[in-house]
DNA sequence: AGCGAAAACCTAGTACGCTAGGTTTTCGGA
DNA sequence: TCCGAAAACCTAGCGTACTAGGTTTTCGCT
């Protein structure tokens, strides 16, 4: 039998101190992160704030870049948790309108839309950690959105001549496009009425009465 | 008299050396990063490059992302003169025609998008220099493609009840978005595609006849 | 021509991200 | 209970981005 399956296998998973530790360490880099930027926090801060050296952080996280990483995972995982909730039968307006929605929670968070920013020019690496995780998040965001469409679609709420995934792909570029707008206009851009206003016009495409929202 | 206006005011420009060497380390710049990508490649190499020391070229560039934005700097130089091309009596399916054609472009340059994210993401700290250039570049960026549908929306080609601006921002904000995606995807999202269906989409709801491209 | 001030360039040193390899701690099983 | 293997952690050292301060070169002006 092979050591994987062996009952005399080594200890596999990780001790309870590290996971504890490993916990600790993404709350403290996100909090660091969120107030003085990703390139401004050095590592042996946020070592220092968990008690340990650099070197036993990066035992952990085998790079700062990953580290990052860990943290817009926790983030990503709390956003799909809130898009479950939208029920399957939601008509074509409700979808539209959550993802407005979406858009106004992001704006609540502070520092979140900086993160995304600097952790898309990092997963344009293919090399990157970062680009596997951002890979497989746009791969679900996608379908995710144009199967809910789809749904729609079906109930007779969305136009029938009407490419899902198509739209699901430009709901997300616009949201990203925007919120990269409004970074870089240090907030001045009123993101949530853009976003409304794309919805809108969406609405008035795909929508079988051809109304906005 | 002050300094700036006195006939004895010290030589204020730079010599004719820097201005060739700083066109020189730019020009190395802009090809190892679009080779080897930004992160990885060392300003020593790029020194070296050039026949001079890291601390020399830190002399004309005051940091690396200093340097990644001059070379930015010169890409959205020649981006700007291309849309100058584009006629003032455009009509409003020209523009949009524009639009798509400007992502063809940009496909055709490799390195460029991956540059212009990592940018991105640089331009989201307002203590950045890149956040000053990219502040401007959106500014003109969307008022020069809204000026242009007000200019249709005058001539007719444009309907009235058009919001000129928020259109313009929707249209960059896809552009960006779906170049994201595009990068993410490895190179496997058909962008320009993408890109044709919006502007289709808006086409139909923005031009007299609603009719798509 | 050559003075002199500013540009151009270099050297030395620092902080940070990261690696290699060693030491200590945890904890399931004999 | 205590062995031992893997996890957890540390130390030392490298490469790179960047700073401070000094030296050399350029070039307008007298």
């Amino acid at each position: 039998m092979n050591p994987m399956t062996s009952s005399t296998q080594g200890r596999r998973g990780s001790y309870a101190v590290g996971v504890a530790r490993r916990q600790k360490i993404v709350e403290a880099a996100a909090k660091r992160f969120a107030l003085e930027g990703y390139q401004r926090t050095a590592l042996t801060r946020i070592a220092e704030d968990v008690g340990i050296t650099e070197g036993g952080l990066l035992h952990h996280f085998r790079s700062k870049k990953h580290l990052l990483l860990a943290v817009m995972e926790h983030r990503f995982t709390a956003e799909a948790a809130w898009w479950s909730r939208l029920p399957d039968d939601a008509d074509g307006r409700d979808i539209l309108r959550a993802m407005v929605a979406a858009t106004e929670r992001h704006l609540a968070e502070p520092g979140l839309i900086e993160l995304f920013v600097l952790t898309s020019a990092e997963a344009a690496d293919p090399a990157s950690a970062a680009h596997t995780l951002f890979a497989e998040r746009y791969q679900s965001a996608v379908d995710e959105l144009a199967g809910k469409l789809a749904a729609a679609r079906e109930l007779g709420s969305v136009r029938a001549d009407t490419d899902c995934p198509a739209v699901a792909r430009e709901c997300i570029a616009v949201s990203d496009g925007l919120q990269l707008q409004w970074v870089i206009s240090g907030g001045t851009l009123d993101l949530a009425d853009a976003v409304r206003l794309h919805a809108d016009r969406i609405a008035r495409t795909i929508l079988p009465d051809g109304e906005g929202l």
